[in-house]
DNA sequence: CGAGATCTTGATTTCAGTCAAAGCTGGTGG
DNA sequence: CCACCAGCTTTGACTGAAATCAAGATCTCG
């Protein structure tokens, strides 16, 4: 199998692979080392044990399996979900590179959603015993993972809201606009980018079908407000997107 | 106002009124002292800044405002809720004694949620400040707060997974369990108890109206799932509940 | 006791789901 | 190089679950 071979390749001796450096990744800013001064990074990139290759559709984890490390996404993207009894799955999340992926099993020592790559990518392994060593040495590490931790609270918060109580455009625009804002932090085009997963896992994701997201979309392009072929997306009206997903007005008031 | 009174009161020198003694506290095994050793509770003791009472319907925190402590809640309920533009209310969780409300806001520095206390309620509050150079100190005390943290992110991903993929009564039936559940592992009974909040807030909280709430009680109570006068909840079949929580079975299909 | 809040019930509407079929697209092999 | 196939996506017709609108009933508390 062709993953076997991949793992083999990124499980190579250390000297062979060049020790992750952490002062050089762009999206350190994003991650655990924002805010470490140079000593305390390099204390950081010691503990990470390695870059992990994944290829796409593989799982970095799975649901149930024992936690030891999180994963921080150094290049491509993830999706996260969690899977209930009859084989639903929810999309808890899309992850992208400077995302720590693996908190939520920090509680339970066991996985509770499991993280599969939408396309090739690469992960910083570290191990947690080890990273809970370093928080207690370095203050402004233990401060900065707790950020991140609370960060994914309210991350999780925000999707509750919307999938509570907004409707489904209402969703999609703020899905669409909020990727827009994680590429603009990453120093991408906020309005310019490809959707990375299917319209089976945006929906799995918004709580809709798969034909309500095909719908949908081709209500926002014949409104005016994206341009899409494929998976090839270009926001035409940020703002027009943003009302949309605050519901400052239905659509159907336009012609009033 | 009376609520200023009640202030004054929580608020009076700590000679006044006793140190606020973890170890006596019936619900520390489920907060941040678990697994603690006297000593380490006894420090963790001493930065409880002190108690304070919440009267009903009184804000402990709002959404915007500035975080500089964690709340535990000892006695009484609480809910907290996020605020969307057009005023309408998610409501992001139900909170009993030995929950820990706040963490959402050690990211931003600023609460993304109000909690209010739905009966008269009173809490631990801990300096985040001193809580975190304690836990610098005490692993084990880190160990938990990671570990609460980490729990937090788990139970927001299951509201997350219930509003995105179940049925209006898959839902209902599921909170009703895990408020048995979690009295339970209070030591109250897991099948009679009061519902703290209004059918309002359990509409927020699942994502439904109102009248939708009223009406799925209706058929539970006809069912013969459960016994409910006003606020008093009893549940009769709780292994049904249970199997609809999880969609094992429609009810329509009883009758085949 | 009475007024306002909370809750219930019924009639109707609507948004999104389901079912069904057809169109793309990208990869594979002849 | 092109034809074909499987999976992904779009579109349409219909259905259904929950929302909305509208009375009433009941509870709470001054």
């Amino acid at each position: 199998m062709t993953t076997a071979t991949i793992h083999i390749a990124s499980s190579a001796p250390a000297k062979a692979q060049p020790q992750p450096r952490c002062g050089l990744c762009s999206f350190n800013r994003l991650c655990l080392p924002q805010g470490l001064d140079e000593d305390a990074m390099h204390r950081l990139e010691q503990i990470i044990s390695r870059r992990r290759k994944v290829q796409r559709d593989e799982q970095l984890f799975s649901m149930g399996q024992g936690f030891g490390s999180l994963y921080a996404v150094r290049l491509g993207h993830f999706k996260t979900a969690q899977v209930n009894q009859r084989g639903e799955q929810q999309i808890t999340g899309f992850h992208m590179a400077g995302d720590l992926l693996g908190m939520e099993a920090i509680g339970t020592g066991q996985h509770s959603c499991s993280a599969v790559a939408l396309e090739d990518s690469e992960v910083c392994e570290i191990p947690f015993g080890r990273l809970q060593e370093l928080v207690a040495e370095v203050p402004e590490l233990m401060h900065q993972f707790h950020r991140v931790m609370a960060r994914e609270i309210q991350r999780e918060q925000a999707v509750a809201l919307f999938l509570g109580n907004m409707r489904a455009e209402q969703r999609l625009a703020l899905m669409l606009t909020s990727l827009g804002a994680r590429y603009a932090a990453r120093g991408f085009s906020p309005a310019s980018f490809q959707l990375r997963m299917s319209r089976e896992d945006i929906g799995g994701y918004l709580g809709l079908t798969i034909e309500s997201i095909s719908r949908l979309l081709a209500r926002f392009r014949k409104a005016g407000w994206i341009s899409l072929n494929n998976r090839d997306l270009r926001i035409l009206d940020l703002a027009g997107l943003q009302d949309l997903a605050a519901g400052r007005f239905a659509p159907e008031c336009e012609a009033a």
